[in-house]
DNA sequence: CTGTTAGCGCCTTCAC
DNA sequence: GTGAAGGCGCTAACAG
């Protein structure tokens, strides 16, 4: 009852939280029977472990997962990488993620890349010093090096979306060569002969690089060659100046385009509106990831489907496995299937644009 | 040189980390010295200093962040607790949060609670356990009882949007009165009359109820009465409830409709178009945030901006500038300027849909 | 300037 | 079943 010696009352400052040896006092008992109690990994007589129990409630005991984190290994938190967590399907993505980490007691710290090395490194070296349990990369967030790294840390990882071919690892995605190939379909089946790719890097994305090649590919094999491909980027002021290139001044400008995702469609679309073509008459436009404003009744946008909810909650079903199971499982791929939605912004190609076209050149 | 004695190679798995105390036996000086020479805290030889330096990289030593939140008390890590991440402006105040942190050498955990109060108390638990430094609430996303509780354990902490009456916290957000009254000028300026309301639970928050009172209050300085007002939710899907109740089977709907944000904004657009109805002609349609769908081309919905990006960024910043001074800074709100948006959704209220409904009353 | 000691809060041997 | 001792990796206090 002395109050001197209460522990929690030293001075006025920053009440000391309760801790295990506070409740072993309490109860006389060890402090290791208290964590026995309450973790339950070895046997305790019912009597003090009810006694016990009642006294952590009482107290407000809470157990330090700092101190846990420091004797178990596990911090119980999980990082997710992303270019921009406001893209495309990066949000829904998210909440999946979170949501099976609540489930299992983890948190979720976010990290954004921007595409920017020095950035992705630094967040690299902070998560290896957290010694975070593991890490989702979602699309092209993350380059080879720091990959290499937390392979050495022995830190288990998901991507999503992106995978790295020279790094084989647990892998959430849908098959984007048949994505890009179920898309020249369907606008080869309107009748469209000349289509353009827009947006994304190759180079800083294996995802954009495959879209590109199976893009060119399959034009190819119907004796055609792309009108233009165009890396201006993934954002939606990527897909206008895209836009702005392939319209303006162009003597035979796509009757079609493919963009590396809604965003970048949504900046074409803008783009070509702004210049007075028709969409999708004058002008066909395909998306990719079917994000929310893409289904919007005035866009409309015709474009693949990818289930970016379940896509995040599977990674992290995956990487809770993992986390569970010392021995490393062997890589497991989770393809989804796509689905192609077909909305207002494809239709045969109409001919006022074409005939303009057509009486521009000699 | 002997193997057998390197720690980090006692057994083929998990390569042990290496710790201060490896650092320090590398250099024949004490783990101390060593953590002086890396954090700078007290002088050391300069000579001893570099050797040290060079030590730790050629080692690859990086300091644990677990044993030093434990010896510290600070885990440089903040939470972004929101009720929904991919909803109208949260991801780009997460950008905004995660921004600054990173710039501080922090993380950011994220924290969906869907409105629902086991689900944020549990994300509450697991926190405090973790001894974050700090937590930002976006919205209306914290129940009172979780508010008390951070701060009896003072766990710093800064709202954005909306502000608890009971309990003064630092604070971000715009004024939502001034907001309110704005949008119902521009409304009643076009010669508005019948206005409603939708979207929203005044309930579980005091945003909505201040829009709503605000709303109604404005209505009344003008002689007239709400439409309607119908807390539907906060999502697309209840805007487009909410358009549906408003325009299905109704005798006089109204000729404008003010939302609580631009999903629900563009759940009744999407409702609206469905029956027909020509917008703005027919009906006017008024969003709360502008959100990234907002701006397109053809949806040009008129609406409020929030600068979500900014606000994240100044709650971000107000929250660090709490971990470093140690002395509780009395509350501060930061009030950004609010700006109406105003787009194609918003025109004089045509007569098609005025006299249909006039016709129908006896 | 540097080394030794102690302890943050917990869990896991090892004795009893 | 339970208690005592030790240590996870780091830093603050105290000697020297």
């Amino acid at each position: 009852m002395d109050r001197h010696d209460d522990p929690s009352r030293v001075n006025g400052a920053a009440p000391e939280r309760v801790t295990i040896q506070d409740v072993a006092r309490y109860c006389g008992v060890a402090a290791s029977t208290v964590s026995n109690a309450i973790t339950g990994r070895r046997p305790v007589q019912p009597a003090t472990r009810e006694r016990i129990l009642q006294a952590a409630t009482d107290l407000g005991y809470r157990p330090s997962a700092i101190a846990r984190a420091l004797r178990l290994r596990r911090t119980w938190t999980v990082a997710l990488i992303t270019a921009n967590l406001s893209v495309s399907l990066a949000p829904e993505v998210a909440r999946g993620v979170e949501e099976v980490a609540l489930a299992n007691s983890c948190h979720v710290v976010i990290c954004n890349t921007d595409f920017d090395l020095d950035r992705e490194t630094l967040h690299i070296d902070l998560l290896l010093d957290k010694r975070v349990d593991g890490v989702i990369t979602l699309a092209s967030s993350l380059h080879d090096h720091n990959i290499t790294r937390l392979r050495e840390e022995q830190v288990p990882f998901v991507q999503i979306g992106r995978r790295h071919v020279e790094i084989d690892s647990h892998f959430v995605g849908i098959d984007n060569r048949v994505g890009i190939r179920t898309v020249v379909d369907h606008l080869w089946g309107l009748g469209h002969r000349r289509l353009a790719f827009i947006g994304g890097t190759a180079a800083s994305s294996s995802v954009v690089r495959e879209k590109i090649d199976t893009f060119r590919q399959v034009l190819t094999e119907r004796g055609l060659a792309p009108t233009a491909v165009l890396e201006t980027g993934f954002a939606f002021q990527d897909g206008y100046r895209a836009g702005a290139r392939l319209l303006d001044g162009v003597a035979s400008p796509p009757t079609a385009v493919v963009a590396v995702n809604d965003d970048a469609a949504l900046g074409v679309l803008e783009a070509a509106l702004e210049r007075g073509l028709r969409v999708p008459e004058d002008l066909s436009i395909v998306g990719w990831d079917d994000s929310f404003p893409a289904s919007l009744h005035r866009v409309r946008l015709t474009t693949l489907r990818q289930p970016a909810y379940q896509m995040g909650r599977a990674a992290a079903t995956l990487l809770l496995e993992q986390l569970q199971t010392p021995p490393p499982l062997e890589p497991r791929h989770i393809i989804f299937p796509s689905q192609l939605i077909i909305r207002h912004t494809t239709a045969p190609p109409g001919t006022s644009r074409e005939q303009r076209a057509l009486s521009n050149e000699p």
